[in-house]
DNA sequence: CGGACGCTTGATAAAGTTCAAAGAGAGTGG
DNA sequence: CCACTCTCTTTGAACTTTATCAAGCGTCCG
């Protein structure tokens, strides 16, 4: 107990250690609590948290692919997003989970102590601009989907999909994108159905705009077009 | 300039004034900066930001209604969230808006400069975890949204807007709910046309869960039944 | 290798959109 | 103060998109 307190103010004393820090952003300054991590491995369909327990921990993804949920009274489910390596979760639920955790593809994920981590952000400014970055990001990640889930058809929905994972995966060698998620994953992503993004991605592919070696990869024969039907000239 | 700085100074040292301050939240906090506030008038229709802009202010809306909209290139509109007395605007946005505010009633609005307002809770951590809490709340209701337009039928999205609006605004008098916004409005809202939109109304009323004296009012007939078809059984 | 599960495609049905037109309300100008 | 007009709302009918139901296929895992 004592020895913790002692390692916080030390740690908390910022701006000394920072400059090889903070552009890591946030993972950096979790690497000041590896002493007190735990690194997590999940299989697949595996429950990280689910929506309502208390969220005690901070998780990073180290590897693989989460899905975070919610679920309806009557089994609806949405998944608001998918989380790959170097991805956080947590760090707006301040006390229970708003959503489930559940593991796509085998995952290693660390988990750091939310306490310890508030303790941190508290004698650090930079951190703390750096968790305002984040929570805003979500937001503006959020209100996207909002508008895709609002205005697009499906198949811009399939398309902008396709693009944001390209975006946003380190799974993309060249034009090769890797989809850990299954089909009903997508679909419930984009809220749609399984067939429709079945669909959706028939026709792209009978246009020469990708191809599906297998159901996990997409090849991405013309990206001009894919942004085309996706609505998105120039990536925003 | 002096003058400013001093009065930062005694403004931020927190604690000794927060107690009459904290049941009000943000606000409350807000209220410090009154000599920095504008007080702002808008029409309807009006645009108090849009997307890109600056964000030097943060809004307070005192009386009135608006939208928050995103704008798709090709004149799509998604309507994010709508706004009454009481609810804030632009602290999730550090540099730019993400969003337009646009009035949809004669609107009251007090702006305070973004950067007295961040000097403020760099010295006040109650006001920091207030900022905080209210970014998890947006985040949290951007994802009730998004299961809203992923998983819910036109029925159950006007049923739950209705009851949300319930919830949300201060504009229920008994079950007399006004509401503000046009039938398009709520469209955009709800991811819907304005035509569903009016039928889903009309069903209702046709089943005497709601009564529609003229376009800007909702009498609500039957409470229990209109969240049984939002599917909220009990407030969540 | 077998079986189960997920993916894909087809046919049909339903929900919501689009197009069209009439009705109601609010604000304006005579 | 009333009439007019413009805009918003409401309802109807046809059409489109997507969901649903159903069956075959492939693949991955045990």
């Amino acid at each position: 107990m004592t020895s913790t307190a002692v390692r916080l103010r030390a740690v908390a004393d910022d701006d000394l250690v920072s400059a090889d820090v903070q552009h890591l952003g946030i993972s950096g300054h979790l690497e000041r609590l590896k002493d007190y991590a735990v690194r997590l491995r999940f299989h697949r369909g595996d429950t990280i948290a689910a929506a309502g327990d208390a969220a005690a921990h901070i998780y990073a993804v180290s590897a693989g692919c989460l899905r975070l949920t919610h679920h309806g009274n009557d089994g609806r489910r949405h998944i608001a997003d998918f989380l790959f390596g170097g991805d956080l979760w947590g760090l707006g639920d301040a006390d229970n989970f708003a959503l489930s955790a559940e593991a796509v593809s085998p995952t290693t994920i660390t988990a750091y102590p939310r306490q310890q981590f508030d303790r941190l952000g508290e004698g650090n400014n930079r951190l703390r601009s750096e968790i305002f970055a984040h929570l805003s990001a979500s937001i503006q990640r959020a209100h996207r989907h909002l508008y895709l889930l609002s205005c697009l058809s499906a198949r811009e929905r399939v398309a902008t999909f396709l693009t944001r994972m390209m975006q946003k995966s380190q799974l993309v060698y060249g034009a090769r994108l890797d989809l850990p998620m299954g089909r009903q994953d997508i679909a419930d992503h984009l809220g749609l159905t399984v067939e429709t993004v079945c669909r959706a991605l028939a026709a792209l592919k009978a246009e020469s705009v990708i191809e599906v070696p297998n159901a996990h990869l997409v090849v991405v024969r013309d990206g001009s077009a894919l942004s085309a039907v996706a609505g998105e000239p120039s990536l925003s």
